[in-house]
DNA sequence: AAGACTATTATTAGCGC
DNA sequence: GGCGCTAATAATAGTCT
């Protein structure tokens, strides 16, 4: 008793998905196959790369090597700065900025009510930095993964240890697979 | 006469390609690729996407949606404090990304009323960007691959299970970078 | 709603030009 | 540097859980 054949992949159109629910899912899926290009591009280029994503749902998303910050800083000097080089002077607004805006723009008219939302998560997102920053700050220049897990608390750890099996196993089969084609 | 036949796609392994010449093709091939993707993200779930990439050579490329600067800006670097070695900034979008989704179809005007808009946004991400700055100061890295901030933007969850999907992710791509190096 | 699965499509390594 | 090509690997849409 097979389970039902996939269907497997489609071929889409690359335009906007109107249901949302959809969206979310190829959202999600397609930033993290996104993520794990750029850190593929760094590794094998050694090129600084930095990715900012704001999500269809207001959250943001930044990966850079060798961070976010040390890649736009060296993209958008601000005014004021001078540019050491003469690398990136003419980057901005010229050649090297696709011009893919086109097909893109014309998203969101702004109201008053979403001025209100964006307030009410501003502090509700506030406080998460900071309980987020406080169980990572502490232990002594670990990675992070590495973080205290006292810190998550009680309520916490059965979920921490559901995720550390799940994580475990596929470590394992991606160990696995280099394995078995090495 | 048929041309000698092609060797396909090869695997290879994620690490630094030694190769200056190969390299350089890689870099190519891989960051129109990553272009691509982002524009179809961008496409697809109506996100703001931004995307700069440092070339190994050292030439800048950039691409964003519905613009580079209207993403980056939001990262608003402060030229004057050179102490910082890699922050992780996180913030969350404002609004606006969300609001009417449906006029990415419609594609069409840009110009005047988006110049408004981008204004506007600009501005009320200011406040916002250096907060969250500050509260993810404490926190010290080590690895450029912690750059990944979804843990800070995810938390707002209940719970941290959420980050803990993202571990697994970073833990996998150490992984990689280790066995590619061994 | 975040994995697991898998049939497909999409990307790309290595080549010659 | 780019473009075309091909055979292979890699990513993912749809589905179920």
């Amino acid at each position: 008793m097979g389970r039902p054949p996939s269907k497997g992949r489609q071929r889409i159109e690359i335009r906007f998905i109107e249901d949302s629910n959809k969206r979310e899912v190829t959202f999600s899926k397609r930033k993290s196959g996104l993520q794990k290009k750029v850190s593929e591009l760094s590794l094998l280029s050694g090129a600084h790369v930095a990715l900012v994503v704001f999500s269809p749902g207001g959250r943001a998303f930044a990966l850079g090597t060798p961070s976010v910050d040390h890649v736009l800083r060296r993209y958008a000097p601000l005014p004021g700065d001078d540019d050491d080089d003469g690398l990136i002077t003419v980057l901005r607004d010229s050649d090297a900025v696709v011009a893919d805006r086109a097909e893109v723009e014309g998203i969101a008219r702004r109201t008053e009510e979403t001025k209100k939302r964006l307030a009410a998560e501003k502090t509700r997102m506030d406080a998460v930095a900071e309980k987020v920053r406080q169980a990572t700050a502490g232990a002594g220049r670990k990675c992070w993964w590495e973080a205290d897990v006292d810190a998550l608390g009680e309520a916490e750890l059965p979920e921490f240890a559901r995720a550390l099996r799940r994580l475990r196993n596929n470590v394992q089969r991606h160990l696995d697979s280099i394995l078995a084609s090495a």
